[in-house]
DNA sequence: ATTATAACATGATAAATGTCATAGTTATAG
DNA sequence: CTATAACTATGACATTTATCATGTTATAAT
């Protein structure tokens, strides 16, 4: 069993809290499992019992709508925890847990989740904050949905993914998303989505590589976004 | 001062944990205020430094947009707590909250907010599942936000503010919104929205009362939210 | 290597929604 | 009790975005 004090992912969620005996007792309880891309977690209206934390790769939050389209709600990357609320709440999970790219996950049992909360003021309050990032992060989304086109919104989501999980060595975002995906992120149908990337591409605000995206023009599409 | 242990509000909220030493404390540190129809309880980007218990009325949180149009993320009534997620971040509010009828409201300092989490357990975790909640809500206003029209919405939003809310004795809506308010929650333009309830009435799903809503086919407005 | 399948791309068109103009109606202040 | 402002209403039109059709390119499976 991989010791969990040595994994430096944990520092990054609110598991950081935790104390030494807290840290063994969670090594002791959790379980890790690969998820290959395009793979579950866990599905819309499971019971999941517990939390996931994200080891490595990219996953997304979903669900799918009643004409088959998939609305991406949240992506999560490496020291995020997954099904938080749904645990917090009681309630099977509101959304589907999917790999983008090949991930490895920690579960780790709600009843030790539930004793930390209980006995660790620093945990339960990192927890906490963390909800409500997510909170923020979703009235804002849902105000730009309103308040912005589907341009600006695209203009948005290429610079949060470029801020969020950077760039590779030729200069490509780094998450690989399918056009169908990206769609799904800004809420809008995936041919608007590939002719606004073709329309940004002739402006020379990005570059399309394939089906690799590079930003050309950071300052011009700050301006877009606004 | 009133003492909060004769406020039935308090029941309806994270407080209902509270032991009655805290209950006394709570009542020595609480401010109460009277809010007017029409005004702020606070502003979006005012830090509060603790949270506000709605006593009375009815308030909204909302945020401008750059063209003048104010999107409307959420309605409050008596028994919740305004400005929790502001404060447990420790960020200046990221909305404003207006009273829509007139209100009566708490103002419970950060210090004692934090003393009560730190030190009861079951009231933590009380405040941490009310985020839950309101996450969940966003999340999927969110998801209705890009999956629904505009016509699915209003429905969907009439019944809502007619389960959540009530009807008055002539069976109209207790809320009583403007229109463009109602837009606002929508999130659509107010004359499109003065279109839509025109229609609806036409169909006789709704009959419009002066500036008052009632509802008369609550089947088929359910029908048309789906 | 070849075929099958999924992903990307673009045009044509339709549908939904926003914007602007204008007028009637109700509420409110003086 | 009037006048002034705010709210409601509706038409005409413009714009945005979705949908359907079709072709191309990349990826995966045999």
């Amino acid at each position: 069993m991989n010791k969990c004090d040595q994994c430096i992912v944990r520092q990054l969620s609110s598991l950081k809290a935790l104390n030494k005996d807290e840290v063994v007792k969670l090594a002791n309880s959790k379980t890790t499992y690969t998820i290959k891309k395009g793979e579950a977690i866990f599905e819309e209206g499971e019971v999941t019992n517990g939390v996931f934390c994200v080891k490595d790769g990219v996953g997304k939050l979903s669900k799918l709508s009643a004409n088959g389209k998939d609305q991406i709600v949240k992506l999560v990357k490496s020291g995020e925890l997954l099904g938080q609320r749904s645990m917090i709440s009681n309630e099977p999970a509101n959304l589907s847990a999917k790999a983008i790219a090949d991930m490895e996950v920690c579960f780790i049992p709600k009843s030790e989740i539930i004793h930390f909360f209980n006995n660790n003021n620093q945990f339960s309050l990192n927890l906490m904050q963390s909800v409500c990032e997510d909170l923020k992060e979703s009235e804002n989304d849902k105000i730009a949905l309103v308040q912005k086109t589907v341009k600006q919104r695209l203009a948005e989501t290429l610079l949060h993914l470029h801020n969020e999980f950077g760039e590779n060595a030729d200069k490509t975002l780094k998450v690989q998303l399918t056009r169908e995906e990206l769609a799904g992120i800004i809420g809008t149908a995936t041919e608007s989505c590939i002719r606004l990337l073709s329309d940004f591409n002739k402006l020379e605000l990005i570059e399309l590589v394939g089906k690799k995206i590079m930003l050309k023009n950071i300052k011009a599409l700050k301006r877009m976004a606004e």
